[in-house]
DNA sequence: GTTAGTCATGGTACTTAGTATCATTAATAT
DNA sequence: ATATTAATGATACTAAGTACCATGACTAAC
């Protein structure tokens, strides 16, 4: 696992570079994945954005999701929730308890995924690999 | 990766140790169920047992997983796919083309879970791996 | 085997994540 | 400044799953 600084593409700009246009509503919703960084669900979003529509918020999140800026996570129950994307491969965490989510690097499990290659039938294109902890804070609370 | 013999638990029983009751709605499902193996949907099952109402399908399928007796795997589009479970644990593979479900064991990836455990903040208690692929049937029809 | 109690069922209405449609509006290129 | 076209918000819809509830089916105890 590596702890190095999180490079983050500039969202609008990436967006203006495949043709999309800098419209209020992407830039507000944008501006407040920025700020959550991970872990939030699309419901979140919009009520924060209440003059942008419904159709918008999941119409950006799809996106951006396209584009890999963001990703999504189907956690076991709730809603899925999203996450600002490092440039770089990653993968996540997620506390059982809170339903925080971590993002992790770890070049072993690249390397792993590799080998594992060979012994799967068909051509490994991908892979998705969750955590699923309870967090610090969480274990803390419990044992208070 | 492991090929040795699939081990399934006879998943009536499994119910009736519960205390849960033995009905021909659950004896219908888990009959197809055990037919399938792997990759359904809800909704097949639905289609396949007309007779049974839509809520009990999904209230059989939670049951299930809640026993850890099948799975549900979240595929990238498409309604959620679920498969039963091996006894022991195990990962999915998804064929991204044709949306198949396939199994395997790697006890490598297990070591490298307990080790990863210790670099990660808070306590691993469980993850989660798929690996995308495109299947070798797939593979074939994309190059005639 | 009958019965009593309770669990499970099917039907229906609801919730929630996400999408299709469409008339109106705003961003861009010229 | 204007024409073009993409994007928007509103609304209605789909689809996975759940809540509710009166009726029916299991099981246990007799």
């Amino acid at each position: 696992m590596t702890n190095e600084q999180v490079v983050r593409p500039n969202i609008m700009a990436v967006l203006e570079d495949r043709g999309y246009r800098s419209t209020n509503s992407r830039r507000s919703i944008v501006h407040i994945l920025e700020d959550k960084g991970s872990g939030f669900t699309a419901e979140e979003i919009g009520r924060e954005l209440p003059s942008v529509g419904r159709a918008t918020i999941f119409r950006t999140l799809k996106l951006l999701l396209e584009m890999g800026v963001i990703c999504r996570l189907n956690l076991p129950d709730g809603p899925p929730k999203y996450s600002l994307s490092r440039v770089e491969h990653h993968h996540h965490t997620v506390c059982v308890v809170c339903g925080n989510v971590g993002e992790f690097r770890a070049a072993t499990i690249e390397r792993l995924m590799r080998t594992l290659s060979n012994e799967i039938p068909g051509d490994v294109i991908g892979h998705r690999i969750e955590l699923y902890i309870t967090c610090d804070l969480c274990s803390k609370e419990n044992t208070n």
